[in-house]
DNA sequence: GAGCTTGCCGAAACCGGTTTCGGAGCGCCT
DNA sequence: AGGCGCTCCGAAACCGGTTTCGGCAAGCTC
């Protein structure tokens, strides 16, 4: 009748078996079939193991969205990306993302991604996605000590679990990398190998990470016996020039660094610029300590000694915690801490044996 | 009653406007809400307007997954990454997924995405995700010249687009960027800069783009009127340590090549290496050329002159596409090329005066 | 042996949509 | 005036599941 209507092709695929087929083979009805499936205490063991074998016989996998539209659940977990333009690319996405879609997958669900240019964009989408059963609850990266999206998401009884932890976790599973260990390590390394004067270069203000990062750096110099100066902590960098600035800046003071210990890779290359200009052999006049393990550090010459994090891992235990948190499980139980791994290279070594005079130069 | 199986949360979210509540704020059937809304050609005009201007006041949203059980369709595009441990990693991932993401989203699409670790896993998870209608269709990133994804799908009837060109491309619908004119003009650029012997170092083998870009290479000398030369075609290499072994071997040929056009960036980011073991300099002793665009070409000095691709305005036009042939297109009719953009920049000058007397090394 | 649980399943409603079918109302033609 | 064909909408089936409800039969109690 409506024929123009049906423009799209004839696609005939084979033909998936619905829980009527299985209900009809085993003489049963649909809705016993249903709650053997589903564990009901009100099927008997025998039938339910009779329905579970047919089904796995006869090669039944449900619907997720027939059963969604009456559960309101879609097995789906949601991951917003907020990409800008300018901003600094991210070498780990693949690795995150494979270990996100691997763990849902090996419990049959998905992964649905979405991208959003700002923040109120981030919200608006995953209330969106929420809101049309897209997505049964959200991963959230890059959490910032006062996140919009964690009170947004908390306020509207929405599941998530977040890479990384947040100053109020009052209601959130998280979980993280113990990146605060990992700078406190480094700090100790560097005084067992001499240094007195260490500097630090802090990450992105607002980020929990780089608050816990200098708090790991301060832990450090403590445990180390080393006295806390405001001096060697420089302003934030998270990219080569800020970061090659923060050296100058270093090892230009009246007691100048002879380690700095950076808080992500990007910035720590932006030293070796500023170790050329001045003259300084990194690992010998200057020793250096960063985090994160990108590609971009095992290139350079020396090789920068950095604390290395496993994405594709991180993802996995995310999807994990998220699936659980879904199922129902106390967010506040869902939560876990893991090391960093050393790549132990050739940016650092022991504290030159006669201190540098400081040369000056105007910036 | 089992009040003990329902375990999770009390979770009231908003309630949100069902087909029905429209209806009845109508005073229609939803019958007949639902082909006003679907464009049926039984509804008159102004019924259609005021059912449309009620939907929008309403705000009603249809439930994708609740038309989906009657449709077939879910309104989302499949994406499968191929993601090996040990494999390059890919810079524009992120750029890449905002865009397709973007462009679904403004047709209220989304985007699921899965990985897998072998080619059979792949096609495996493809069938899956269709099977269980999670995705309508599939963008194919990484084409190969025979490509076991295109038969697959094309065999099952299962939409996708491809992103690059395979070498049989009946019922394809496809976006590439035309990397083969890129190489071409790369070739004329150095052939006007009186550059004599060129060499190429030619992308993985099976990949279309390594044949497309060699071809390219081709096509450029014989526009320039210079003879091939099947010396001055290198193994293929798409990492720095095989960049650097392809410039050693090309610059040290009996007539050596006074400038290498690269498939890929990080291989010729290798050819730097080379050039300082050997003491030549990059834009005078040897000029480079290369294709990508990845962020690390900006960071090396001198800046390496290399074609960019828009990975994220790709993955617009790869979404849109994918979703007019889901939507009945013929796929062949879907089908474009863009060019790369130049990136002009330090790596490339005049043809040295003096050919080098070849520097022979055992490598 | 009557009365009450309890275990187990069928029947039917339901979720939020889409699609088919049929018929009421209207204008037009003969 | 009656027949015909359109236009436009209501009614109801349908998609593939889940959940509620009610009832039958067997087992237990007294």
């Amino acid at each position: 009748m409506f024929g123009d209507q049906v423009i799209s092709a004839k696609r005939t695929r084979a033909k998936r078996v619905t829980i009527s087929d299985l209900a009809r083979y085993l003489d049963l009805t649909k809705g016993t079939v249903s709650r053997a499936l589903n564990d009901y205490p009100d099927i008997s063991d025998s039938t339910r193991a009779r329905v579970r074998k047919a089904a796995e016989k006869l090669g039944y996998r449900p619907l997720s969205h027939a059963q969604a539209i009456r559960t309101g659940r879609t097995k789906s977990i949601g991951l917003v990306l907020e990409v800008t333009e300018h901003d600094a690319h991210r070498p780990f996405v693949d690795k995150f993302l494979a270990g996100l879609s691997e763990a849902a997958s090996k419990q049959d669900w998905t992964l649905t991604v979405a991208t959003a240019s700002t923040e109120s964009d981030t919200l608006r989408l995953m209330q969106k996605l929420a809101d049309e059963h897209k997505a049964d609850g959200f991963i959230l990266p890059r959490t910032r000590l006062s996140d919009p999206r964690v009170d947004y998401l908390r306020d509207h009884d929405i599941p998530f679990v977040l890479y990384g932890r947040t100053a109020d976790p009052t209601g959130c599973a998280w979980f993280d990398i113990q990146s605060e260990d990992a700078m406190r390590d480094a700090v100790l390394m560097l005084g067992a190998l001499g240094h007195k004067r260490i500097g630090f270069v802090p990450g992105s203000p607002g980020y929990t990470y780089a608050k816990l990062r200098l708090e790991g750096y301060k832990a450090g110099l403590e445990t180390a016996g080393l006295s806390f100066d405001e001096a060697l902590v420089a302003e934030p960098a998270v990219n080569a020039a800020a970061g090659e600035a923060a050296a100058h800046m270093l090892v230009s003071l009246d007691r100048p660094a002879t380690a700095i210990v950076y808080s992500v890779d990007r910035a720590a290359l932006g030293a070796y610029e500023a170790a050329k200009t001045r003259g300084l052999t990194i690992g010998q006049d200057l020793s250096l300590i960063s985090y994160d393990g990108i590609p971009e550090s095992a290139m350079i010459v020396p090789q920068l000694t950095t604390w290395s994090v496993d994405s594709r891992g991180a993802g996995e235990r995310l999807a994990e915690m998220l699936i659980q948190v879904i199922d129902g499980s106390e967010p506040e139980a869902c939560r876990a801490l893991v090391p960093a791994r050393l790549l132990d290279r050739g940016s650092h070594g022991p504290a030159p044996k006669h201190v540098l005079t400081p040369t000056k130069t105007t910036l």
